[in-house]
DNA sequence: ACTATTTTTTAGACTAATCTAAATTTTTAT
DNA sequence: ATAAAAATTTAGATTAGTCTAAAAAATAGT
């Protein structure tokens, strides 16, 4: 059994990672997890020889099968959590994350196979991030963000990067969450802000905001 | 801010204490926190210097005012998810008290006054305790063990002793559970065992079943 | 290729929560 | 009233996670 912290450089390492796609690096780490690159090393290790990471000295760690395993279940609580705050308990979607932070880390299998059950088993989370199974299995369709397609592009939003409180309350705003029909009906060149309609309501948006849009397809 | 473990001790104070009402002895703290007694005498000094309770030296801990709110904002979250657990996900009343002990200490107010509005204001949880209201007030109703009643009474269950599943489990299949109608049919002075009626079916309880039922009046 | 810079690791120290063993205080029993 | 027993506290050590400062290794610039 991991600890909160061992869960959370884990996590951490997933993602930092692109889910075990590339090695990640001490002060990369030491960055995301607001420490210090020395403490990152004595975590480094302690992960190491529980065999959920693979680590070669000054050559950065790269996640294991178990290390991805592990991961994704706290993944998957995560998003389920934030699923629940969200659908069930009425909570603003750019509200969730510290909560879910904390939630992610209760310690029960029981209880979150039935709170999969209890939303319906969703698919994705409010921000239209996938929701890895009971089996870790996730399902990742390619999402393009909004600032690399051209005016006339038309589809839906599959999700929005939600990284920052005050980039989701924007988006809140605009009106732009996943499932929402989107079309680029203009792009200026020189600074690549774009106008676009969103669920038939034109807006401006810059190219910070359409970075954070993302697209299937 | 309180430590989960922290957060702990003071809850086991505030129980073994029947509410702020007696002192509690480190020997008796040690027993309930499943730890030794100089573990807790070194707690027992954190807690009394952050003012939660008051200390003196050899003659055990009492819970100050600061500490009374603090332990019944913990149970106040500790009975409102058991009763979550049971009302929406589907828990049997026997499998909540760990998970439960471990969502006691998220934190979040919003999230809680959130819950509390999803499970519309619960007076109790599923063992007929009393949930605290957010300011921490609770409503105490006198529950006496139907053990000590004669034959002939008839009520309704006020609530159940949650400590051990196994009784749960035993309750659940006689179907003893709060609100439900009970009468004491005969009763065994030798070993005080009684026959009773739950809901209109004939049991025989032993004295430790019938001491672990409480009625109201 | 060699020096300067950056990155990473090691060494040693700190805090929270725990432990064992020893010392102290209180209680109990004669 | 005093000795034995029980309860409690103190002292000193341990573990997880963190830190700073110094040492070591890798990278970059000429």
């Amino acid at each position: 059994m991991l600890s909160l912290t061992e869960e959370n450089y884990l996590k951490a390492i997933y993602h930092l990672s692109d889910g075990g796609s590339k090695s990640v690096l001490t002060n990369e780490l030491a960055e995301a997890m607001s420490t210090k690159a020395a403490s990152v090393t004595d975590m480094i290790k302690k992960l190491s020889v529980k065999e959920f990471i693979s680590y070669e000295k000054y050559y950065g760690v790269n996640v294991t099968n178990k290390g991805k395993a592990e991961a994704l279940m706290v993944i998957r609580k995560h998003r389920l959590w934030e699923t629940f705050l969200v659908e069930k308990l009425g909570f603003n979607w750019d509200e969730v994350h510290e909560v879910a932070e904390q939630l992610e880390h209760i310690n029960s299998s029981r209880l979150i196979e039935k709170l999969d059950e209890f939303l319906g088993y969703p698919k994705v989370d409010p921000h239209g991030d996938p929701i890895p199974d009971s089996k870790g299995k996730i399902k990742v369709q390619p999402q393009i963000p909004l600032d690399q397609l051209k005016k006339g592009y038309h589809g839906k939003i599959a999700a929005v990067k939600d990284s920052d409180s005050n980039l989701l309350k924007y988006l809140d705003k605009i009106g732009a969450k996943p499932g929402i029909k989107i079309k680029i009906l203009g792009r200026e060149d020189y600074d690549e802000s774009m106008e676009v309609l969103i669920d038939d309501h034109r807006v401006f948006i810059s190219k910070e905001v359409s970075h954070n849009i993302l697209v299937s397809e």
